[in-house]
Parts: C-alpha cells; sequence; structure tokens
DNA sequence: AATTCCAGAGAACAGTTGTTAACTGGATGA
DNA sequence: TCATCCAGTTAACAACTGTTCTCTGGAATT
C-alpha cells in the first residue's frame, strides 16, 4: 500500500514535519494564538513565505498539531482499558502508561492541556473531537466488561468522560512534576491512583 | 474600617477596573500570552502609556483578573460542600450553583480554564494556587462530615481535589452549551450529576 | 532532451508592537 | 493660596508582524 515518495515529496514531508517540530518547542513558553509565522520559519531556518506551502495559517498548523498529539494514542487507550487483570492492577498499569507517556512526549500533552480550553477556536474543536473519539471508544470496552450490565448507554458514556477527563488530569499533573523530585512525581503517582480507585468503587456500586 | 477615598483614588480605581473589564472581554477570543498591551488601552480609550500606571506588564493584569474571578469564590465554595441536606440534595444544589455561576460570570469562567494551563506563568502559579485554597477549604469542610471519620489527611485531601476538578470540568461543559439549547445545558446537568453521584458513591464505600 | 512543475527565496508593503522621555492640568496637602 | 503630586497625554523609537508578488533552480513528466 504504502507507495515510495519522490526526493521532492519527501523533501516537502521533512520540511513540514520541521516545522510540527519548531513549533511545539516554541509552544512550551506560549499559547498558540500569540506563535507567529516569522517566528517558526525563522526557527526552522526559511523563508517566512515557505510558511504558506504547508499550512494556511499558524491555527491549521495547530490542527495539524493534534492530529500528531492525539491521533496516535487511540490504541494505546483502548488496549489500556480492556487490559485483563482485576481492577487494582489495571489501575496501576494506566497510571504507570500515562507517566511513561508524559515522560516520553512531554510538549505533546502540554500542547495539548493548554490549548483545549486554548484560544483558537479551530484547535479547540479538532481536541473536543479527539476526545469525544476517546470517550467513545473507552465506553465501548467498558460495554464488554461483565461489570457493565446493566449500565444503560448514557451511563456508560458519563463513566468513560469520566475516566478522559481523569486521565488528562493525571497527565498534566505529571507534567508539572517533570522537573522535580522522584518525590513527588511518586505523590502524583498516589493520588491519581487513589482517585481512579475511588470511581472503580463507585462504578462497582452504581447500581446498587 | 472602610476609608474614603479622595476623587484621584476613586478615578484611578475605575480606570484600573475598565482595564480589568476590557481585557477579559479581548480575553474571550485569544490567550493572554497574544494580548497586546495597546489593544488594551485602545479597548479602554486611553493612551498606551496609561497602563503602566496600573501594571506592569499582561502578565500582571492577568494575576489580578485571577484574584478578581477566584477571589471572591471562596465562600461560596466552602458553603456549597458544607450545606445541609442528604447527598443527592447536594449534589443538586452543587450543580445548579455552578450553571448559575457561568451565566452570570461566563467571562470569567473562561479566564480561568483557558489561563489555568496557559502560556504566562505567573498566571498559572497564581491559578494553581487559588485552587490549593479552595482544595484546602473543601477538605476542610469534608473532614467535619461524620462521613470522613476513619479517613486520613492524604485520602481527604485527594478527594478534595477531586471535587475541585469536578467542578471545573463541569463549569467548563456549561461554558460550551452557554449559546446552546437549553436541551443541551439539560443534558450537561445530567452528565455532571451522574458524575457526582458515582463519586459519592465511591466515597461512601471507600473504607470497605 | 525539452518542458512543466513547485518548494523555497527575496524584496517590499503597510500596520503593529512595547517602551522611553518629557509634558499637562487638575486634585491634594501645607 | 501656593507648591507638590501623579493619572493620563503626546511624540518618537526601533523592531516586529502577516501577506503579496516575482523569481529561481532542481525534480518530475513527457
Amino acid at each position: 500500500m504504502s507507495h515510495t515518495l519522490g526526493i521532492r515529496q519527501a523533501q516537502k514531508q521533512k520540511t513540514r514535519q520541521a516545522f510540527l517540530d519548531a513549533a511545539l518547542a516554541l509552544l512550551e513558553e506560549q499559547s498558540l494564538s500569540s506563535l507567529g509565522l516569522r517566528e517558526v520559519t525563522r526557527a526552522v531556518g526559511v523563508a517566512p513565505t515557505a510558511f504558506y506551502r504547508h499550512f494556511r495559517s499558524t491555527a491549521d498548523l495547530g490542527v495539524a498539531l493534534v492530529d500528531e498529539a492525539l491521533g496516535s494514542l487511540h490504541p494505546m487507550v483502548r488496549t489500556t482499558v480492556s487490559t485483563a487483570g482485576d481492577s487494582e492492577e489495571r489501575i496501576t498499569r494506566a497510571i504507570e502508561l500515562i507517566a511513561h507517556h508524559v515522560d516520553s512526549h512531554p510538549a505533546h500533552v502540554r500542547f495539548i492541556a493548554r490549548e483545549r480550553h486554548g484560544g483558537v477556536q479551530p484547535v479547540r474543536e479538532a481536541i473536543q473531537s479527539q476526545l469525544a473519539r476517546f470517550a467513545e471508544e473507552v465506553k465501548a470496552e467498558l460495554a464488554k466488561d461483565p461489570q457493565a450490565e446493566g449500565w444503560s448507554d448514557d451511563d456508560l458514556l458519563m463513566l468513560a468522560h469520566l475516566y478522559v477527563d481523569q486521565m488528562l488530569i493525571t497527565a498534566s499533573l505529571f507534567l508539572e512534576t517533570l522537573e522535580g523530585s522522584e518525590d513527588e512525581r511518586e505523590r502524583v503517582s498516589q493520588i491519581a491512583t487513589r482517585q481512579m480507585r475511588l470511581i472503580s468503587i463507585g462504578r462497582r456500586h452504581w447500581l446498587d
């Protein structure tokens, strides 16, 4: 299926990726709505006008960054929720996965947390839509669990949203401890674990 | 205690408030890190240099906005948590209070949601610190409840954080439905209510 | 080999930005 | 009444912004 790209297309994709990388780096210390087009081209090392060969605007670039940051995350979320083991094991594993993902892609996590409620509408919408997809996928996995018997569709979706939001809160907490001590990270891990545990308990007794 | 201000001081405070109001309005469609000083002065109708009589920078103005948006909210949060009635009544009342607050101060809510993870460090820190205060206050109220018997301090604080985060998530959801239909708002209300209910159930069975 | 294509360069545009310095005129306190 | 104070003004600064049009040179196609 995969077609070998010509030299030209390959170079273009390489430059495009350079734009995404440079923008992501610049966005660690500001919001997308203040990111200038020239600022990005300067960081990449190309002429300002080259920008237009790849993106219509910085908002457009932002939407591409949303895809890069969240697009490849769906399989991970699905398998995390559906992983075998008892409730406690799954919680531990989920928290570990989040911590690891924040460690390896801190700029992506920061970007999503920042722009989820940020000042650029198309980017906000792109994030919301991806998060809604996450919730739907989590819901689908939850529905397979025997624990979900007797649950209405609405309730499954509300629980899925709770999990997705909790995932983001936890990721953002880990992000804040990135330059902190091991103790801090351990403390965040404990809080997040207990919050997930409390939600799981609520889930178990929901139908009482 | 309150000292009557002279004409001069009164005028200054009036102008300062005009700055805060104008900035808040401009921030509905962008982030603080892209808010220009001249942009604000233009909206207020004063010369650019007048800005410096009130704020060192736009970041400084942002911190003042955090105080305005969250400073007066502490009593409300305290009483909401400590209100009498059974669990279900308290949840309904809390959600109603949030919905009402979003209705009457939408720009404040948007500002907090946006800048909580925004690109301006001092503002982020100001928000974090206020939210930490909220959590401490909620924890103090929770500790008074007979249900809290046998709970460790750590667990009370983790539950308090869960409530505070849930409050923000709900507020932000209501914000998105502000220009939507009554049905949408009702749906958000239902989801938020059930999520709070699930957390309450988890809380009740925590010590099992 | 000749032609078309197109990512990126270069120059120029009118507007914008934050910050400085020196000012004005009405409120304030002696 | 007179000197002091200070919120807001005016003018000017170099630096920056997004966008347009024109051009170039190597890859792609015929």
